[in-house]
DNA sequence: GTTCAAGAGTTGAAAGTTCAACTAACCAGG
DNA sequence: CCTGGTTAGTTGAACTTTCAACTCTTGAAC
């Protein structure tokens, strides 16, 4: 990374880059507060609820948390440690692999998702989804996709983040 | 908050949504770990050298960081304070006003935000800006302003965020 | 000119995240 | 089968953020 002379941004560029930057901001610090405030969980805590939800078995194994959510194992860890004291979710051993780990959602877990779900969205739409029209959010939601695609093309392990 | 039927978001409205979220964090988790790897500081600090740099004197009160940057004077203390120890920052009384502190870039301070600025400008083509095209970009634009005038309005610290 | 609520900033502990080191289990190749 | 290279997950320490309590100053009301 880093070239040889500096391409600034336009006048456009950068207004748009900074409405990104502190929408994002607020945003995100809202559904948190939001989701903390009524239902004592964070954002994170929240999208692993959901992501065991759409599992048949309610069961997801760390590793797989993991890389779904772009977050360390090491932190999954500590997450679910915390969200297994709080009786949302259940150790179980992975059968197959003894080295493996299952996270399965209790029914307090399932409960609690079924009330913070309707925060979420709530949330979502008040203060992202109704406030613009289709066409903008759909060409929102065509950068996003470039960017995830980008990034989780030279992901392994993030070497080659060089001058392409 | 919390009204009675919850309104689902709608096949489109979900994919944009999570494109959103993945694009997001994928986006600000490479930008911050470039900045790390490559200048030793986190985007929060950048972006603090950022808005002194805009100063004519290079100064802003402390209170004026935390509102900008819609953190907490607690935050932006601790992270003056490890800004103050690297020798990036300098802390001065602010006159006028005996409770106020002044957070004053210093010349090393200057020096490394010429080429942080470099990478972060570099980054933020890579993986947004020039993965998209205009049109795209100012719809982005839009929703993120209309998020960030909508939360800031509902702001004085976030009561009446009810029914409206 | 007191009094006292509000504002600016700091402090230290608690909570959460990252980082590096570690254990245990799996899985090739010889 | 055994030897090393991965993979799964945990641990604990270091670091960052949050939270509540605290000090000092300001400014308005009386």
């Amino acid at each position: 990374m880093t070239g040889s002379e500096t391409r600034w941004l336009d006048p456009d560029q950068q207004n748009d880059w900074r409405a990104y930057l502190v929408g994002s901001t607020l945003l995100m610090d809202t559904l948190d507060r939001e989701m903390r405030t009524e239902h004592g969980i964070s954002m994170a805590e929240y999208e692993i609820l959901v992501r065991l939800s759409e599992r048949p078995d309610k069961t997801l194994r760390m590793a797989q948390i993991a890389e779904s959510m772009q977050h360390s194992r090491s932190r999954v860890t500590h997450t679910v440690s915390r969200m297994e004291k709080a009786g949302l979710i259940r150790r179980e051993a992975a059968e197959g692999d003894k080295r493996g780990v299952d996270a399965v959602m209790t029914a307090a877990g399932w409960e609690l998702l079924q009330a913070a779900a309707h925060t979420h969205v709530a949330g979502v739409r008040a203060h992202f989804v109704d406030l613009a029209d289709k066409d903008d959010f759909a060409a929102l939601g065509r950068v996003m996709n470039a960017v995830s695609d980008q990034l989780l093309e030279e992901n392994p392990k993030f070497e080659d983040i060089r001058e392409h």
